[in-house]
RNA sequence: GGCGACGUGGCCGAAUGGCUCAGGCACGUGAUUGCAAAUCACGUUAACCCGGUUCGAUUCCGGGCGUCGCCUCCA
């Protein structure tokens, strides 16, 4: 299974071909912890978590790092040396290491709740202090980096590809309307590798002076060397990443390294809400508790995240959320209703007959999958596997082999139930059955009813068909 | 001012220079029913606007309008 996947440097798909053969090595830009992560910033772990598990569905042994930003980033002007970590703390009346642990919990739980594999590595940026300043030294003495008092910058111009990600111009970040005023900076495209403010609640004692602190792209440059090596295959984060953040990044990296940094930079487009932005001012950068308020769980959520592309803007609504909640029933009922007819049968997918139905639906699902990950051609896949099974067309012998298709695309998407075990035994089903079928023909339905929310509540779904009742687990 | 993206039926959305625009949801009619739920059958609805290229454009090019991202931390 060989990937097709889009850079954004290049601006093509491009086939992957891994550093180290048969293994692949990833960054993912993470929350800044400061505040729990809305379903906005999901949607980009959520595309992680999915090119990982597409990359393991293709037999890459995978590492996959996500950093933690746990450090502050300028709120207003360099001036103000006020951050959002720091902002938030004065708020909560609270220190920002506290706020940090707090946030970080919270953004473990949704991760948890929206199945997200867990990335092999979560480093914080306050760890890996150690490794900045060393970055930021070495630059200093290529030339790359120069100081002012306890700052330190880098200079834009000793970097000829400065713009490659971006396709930004020096000289057009010059003469943009948000003019740097009184700045020390010899340019003011230069950005900062190391700050000092006395007055920062984070701050460390290093080379640099007293108060110091890491600037706003150094950290992952440092985590992500740190963990993955000098070289490595895939940098991810959202589209308001690529500048200057990710720019930025490879001009630090690639300068340190005097050699290339990262191979393929991926970059996930905004999920907007009602057609318009997401914003706290708008009353609108919903958590995952805002939508189980309304009755929908984080997998509905991540099921509805699965049927757009990462590459395009996703409108979310209210009435997606509750389409994709439905869809997503139907395809959990599609499982339930294989497994009653199919038997526990082991197959290995791999030796399906080339024309068989289910074989033909697994080419088209890793097909979509491989060209870029199209998630919702591949998720079509498995509805039409669906329709086929409902039609009466799918023959009788491929159901145990469809049950496994189905479990294989659940290791890539993750978004049906759990499959629960034990409960009811089927006597003790088909006694309530007749128990129910008694009380409908003494017209008692608030017995039948009773009966079948306590079957419901067991996870057994019952159908009054033509042929008569059915039922199955699930 | 500069850089980039998007605009498909009631909703969410793929693909695509012509062959039915996938798939899902919603909706309508019917079957089965307890004028319930679930299930099943059948069915309806499109491409922001204006030019251009082309035998032919939703798909390519240009312009307009709208939306989104970046140039300040931000998925």
């Amino acid at each position: 299974m060989e990937l097709r996947l889009y850079n954004t440097l290049t601006r093509q798909k491009e086939l992957l071909t891994p550093i180290h053969p048969g293994e692949v090595r990833m960054y993912h830009c993470g929350p800044t912890v400061y505040q729990r992560p809305h379903i906005g910033n999901y949607r980009a772990f959520l595309f992680a978590d999915l090119l990982r598990r597409v990359l393991e569905l293709a037999g890459y042994q995978v590492l996959q790092v996500m950093n933690l930003t746990d450090v502050g980033h300028l709120v207003d002007d360099a001036e103000e040396g006020d951050d959002k970590l720091e902002a938030q703390a004065r708020r909560d009346q609270l220190d920002p290491w506290q706020i940090v642990e707090r946030v970080s919990a919270a953004f473990f739980a949704d991760m948890e709740a929206l199945a997200v594999k867990p990335a092999h590595v979560y480093p914080r940026a306050t760890d890996h202090i150690v490794e900045m300043v060393a970055m930021v030294e070495r630059l200093l003495e290529q030339g790359h980096a120069y100081r002012v008092g306890d700052n330190v910058y880098f200079d834009v111009h000793s970097f000829p590809n400065y713009g490659k990600l971006s396709g930004n111009r020096i000289e057009e970040l010059e003469a943009g309307a948000r003019l740097e005023i009184n700045s020390e900076k010899k340019h003011p495209a230069d950005f900062a590798l190391w700050k000092s403010d006395a007055k920062h609640l984070m701050k460390w004692d290093t080379v640099f002076g007293p108060d110091g602190f890491p600037g706003w792209h150094i950290e992952c440059s440092a985590m992500a060397r740190k963990y993955l090596g000098d070289h490595f295959d895939i940098h991810t984060g959202g589209e308001d990443n690529v500048f200057p953040h990710h720019e930025c990044e490879i001009a630090q990296s690639e300068s340190v390294l005097e050699g290339p940094f990262v191979n393929l930079w991926m970059h996930t487009k905004f999920l907007q809400v009602d057609g318009g932005k997401m914003g706290k001012s708008l009353g609108n950068a919903y958590t995952l508790d805002d939508l189980s308020k309304r009755g929908f769980s984080p997998l509905d959520y991540r099921f509805l995240m699965m049927r757009g592309s990462y590459r395009n803007p996703l409108n979310f609504t209210w009435q997606a959320l509750q389409g994709a909640t439905e869809a997503r029933r139907n395809l959990n009922d599609f499982r339930s209703r294989l497994a009653a007819e199919a038997g526990v049968t082991l197959v290995d997918l791999d030796s399906l007959h080339v024309d068989s139905a289910v074989n033909r639906t697994r080419l088209a699902f890793q097909a979509a999958l491989s060209d870029d990950l199209n998630t919702s051609e591949a998720l079509a896949a498995l509805f039409v596997l669906r329709n086929s099974f409902i039609h009466g067309k799918l023959a009788a012998a491929e159901y145990s082999a469809a049950l496994a298709l189905l479990a294989e695309a659940d290791d890539v998407f993750g978004f049906l139930d759990p499959v629960i075990a034990g409960g009811l035994t089927d006597a003790a089903i088909e006694q309530l059955l007749v128990a129910r079928t008694e009380a409908r023909a003494a017209k008692d339905f608030a017995r039948a009813d009773a009966i079948r929310e306590e079957l419901s509540a067991a996870h057994i779904t019952l159908e009054d068909t033509a042929d008569g009742l059915k039922w199955y687990r699930g």
